[in-house]
DNA sequence: TACCGCAAAGAAAGCCCTTTCCCGCAGGGA
DNA sequence: TCCCTGCGGGAAAGGGCTTTCTTTGCGGTA
């Protein structure tokens, strides 16, 4: 490998010139030897060392991102947010994916520590595990003592700066969307019970049942894991218990999709026997069929703002900034079979999807 | 942030008896001295500034790897089978994603040089660009010549080790079997030309419609981006000029699903009226509607094997690895309508597909 | 002619580790 | 008793770059 020693032997100049002419330092270099420098480091093919650098100049500029798994849609969602207000600013990312082990979550933190990040984003849902959470708060903490920043996106547990989705309330709009179709006998299909992601959710749909006079029992609810497969498996669980069902609500799009799959595989008409929901609005739900009916959160706005509060001191105290969940109406959900309303109802045009935005602010359940 | 000196005051030892214990060296260290350097290094949570550690040790460790983008399934797929075996082997792997951009590419091999890695492996379609190509190889050489180890996915125009998945003859098996449904009015819904990916894929169903007496006319292609977005234009544009057509070859699964929700959309019935095939066979491809008839292409597998190429010198030459492509029938192809067949086919179990293997060698078409 | 000031280039001091080399010491054999 | 060996520990030399500080050389003024 070519050193900046051998550019400036080559050129004819000292090292301290070439460095100056090849990061365009703010010292003025001679036209003549600037323009020598350039075609020495032309002629090596002279890359330098990064790590050097880093070593050398003082400033911070990478920024650390922690996530499940980027190839989820829904990290990848959150990371092209980040990633863009990332590149504006000429900041390098480095993405770790640590599958949702928290031990690895743990590794990861140190690994960015130690290669100088600037800030660390954490980015999904916190366990409720306490022993885990606390570790991770020290070893936050003892980063940000040392002039790192921090900010959280989903996670209750870190007092510092953060971007929550409101899953509360998404899990509210939708059970609130399922009563007023007639849906009483409603299954869940949820992730990790350990994930505050999928307690956020249920407790906001369990509160908008008892609004309207229903129960959600604790056997109405099948946990597995956060994918297709899991959503597959708990689905059929639940019909197997619970063969009255007329809504099953997967707590995210992929299980949703797992739910669909099963449901086609018995040839359950969705939505005519049962109606199907999700959560998150993945790109693929409304290519699905039925395109599925969900909850929006936006998850590309989520990571930018992330971003943007990691790279922002701020000024007072730790800043929290609440995303609104909104209603995506498609096909898969109908009125509850039983519910004498009208079996034919009006269909979208394929895969657009009308909204229902609402402000998530005063419609808080209780 | 407290450095190794600080460790080492700390703990009463030399910078040296604090490294050799903190990284495990094979010196052997007193068990007082051990326990006081570990005390010390839990005080100050201390963690090694990691361009310090890669600049002092000469051993590349990390290994680069270019991809178009890895939250595109078709990447995310290549990348699992690469990271399952970099960290079989240790190795960390640096994942910079291109987006399609020659420049980006070029920019990225100099940034992994910079960061020493120990290999770089290029993920994805080659461009018909000679300029490009030319300066890219005139990059890769460079890199060798310092002992830097490259590998390719996919790509010709590199001449050292390569991973090549069998497009051509996944084109050729998806034409082959349209003809063999009855096809003839066959269009096409292609990436973008200058991707030697898509160039490759139509070749081969070039060769297998006119292996069947049939041709595939220019106007029957439509070029666009490789996404959902492209393929549902791509596939209006077709249809408009095309009414005819009784099949729509999208050249991967992303266009394909595109194509379906243009259908949709125009209340086209797939298959009866127009058969849909995709390539890649992406995990989403069972589960949209009607399941994907795709070109299954091993991704997973050519991720590990370009890691192994990448990391093993090797003895002789080049090393080249043909890994074969095959049909997977679902639902979404049928007979032509035309075509006098029968009009019910049996369906596959949802989501399952039969698998219709083939080698690769000695099918290859002319 | 002597001196001053300024601009541009070079010398050298880090940045934080790893690792080689060397030293001192204790134990064993002659 | 002396010398050699072997072992644990420390000193110091890099590794490749940035940046401050210093030097050099020039034009301009008194």
């Amino acid at each position: 490998m070519a050193t900046l020693s051998d550019v400036a032997r080559r050129a004819g100049v000292s090292p301290a010139t070439a460095s100056r002419v090849i990061n365009g330092s703010s010292k003025p270099v001679t036209e003549d030897l600037r323009e020598r420098v350039l075609r020495a480091v032309a002629d090596l093919q002279y890359v330098p060392n990064a790590h050097a650098q880093l070593l050398a100049r003082s400033h911070r500029t990478a920024v650390g991102v922690i996530v499940h798994d980027v190839s989820d849609p829904y990290f990848a969602e959150i990371t092209r947010g980040l990633q863009r207000v990332a590149t504006d600013q000429g900041r390098l990312l480095m993405i770790c994916n640590s599958y949702r082990d928290p031990d690895r979550e743990l590794e990861y933190v140190e690994l960015l520590r130690g290669h100088q990040v600037a800030a660390i984003i954490m980015a999904g849902s916190g366990y409720h595990d306490a022993t885990f959470t606390k570790r991770l708060n020290e070893k936050l903490t003892a980063y940000e003592e040392t002039g790192g920043r921090v900010a959280v996106i989903g996670r209750h547990e870190h007092s510092g700066d953060a971007v929550m989705p409101d899953n509360r309330t998404g899990g509210w709009l939708i059970g609130t969307e399922l009563c007023a179709l007639g849906h009483a006998e409603i299954g869940v299909v949820a992730g990790p019970e350990v994930l505050t992601t999928t307690t956020d959710r249920l407790a906001g749909l369990r509160a908008a049942l008892t609004e309207h006079g229903r129960s959600l029992p604790e056997h109405r609810i099948r946990y597995a894991e956060f994918d297709r497969d899991g959503g597959a498996a708990a689905t059929a669980a639940l019909l197997d218990a619970e063969p009255a069902l007329t809504a099953v609500v997967a707590l995210n799009d992929s299980m949703a999709i797992g739910a669909l799959a099963l449901l086609r595989s018995r040839s359950v008409p969705v939505p005519q026997q049962v109606s199907v929901t999700g959560f998150d609005d993945m790109p693929i739900a409304r290519d699905v069929t039925p395109a599925l009916t969900t909850v929006r959160l936006p998850l590309v706005e989520m990571g930018a703002r992330a971003m943007a509060l990691a790279l922002d001191p701020g000024a007072g105290g730790p800043r929290v900034e609440v995303l609104a969940a909104e209603v995506v109406r498609r096909d898969s959900t109908g009125p509850a079979p039983d519910a004498g309303t009208a079996r034919v109802r009006p269909t979208n045009q394929a895969g657009s999807g009308r909204r229902v935005r609402r402000a998530a602010a005063g419609r808080t359940p209780s």
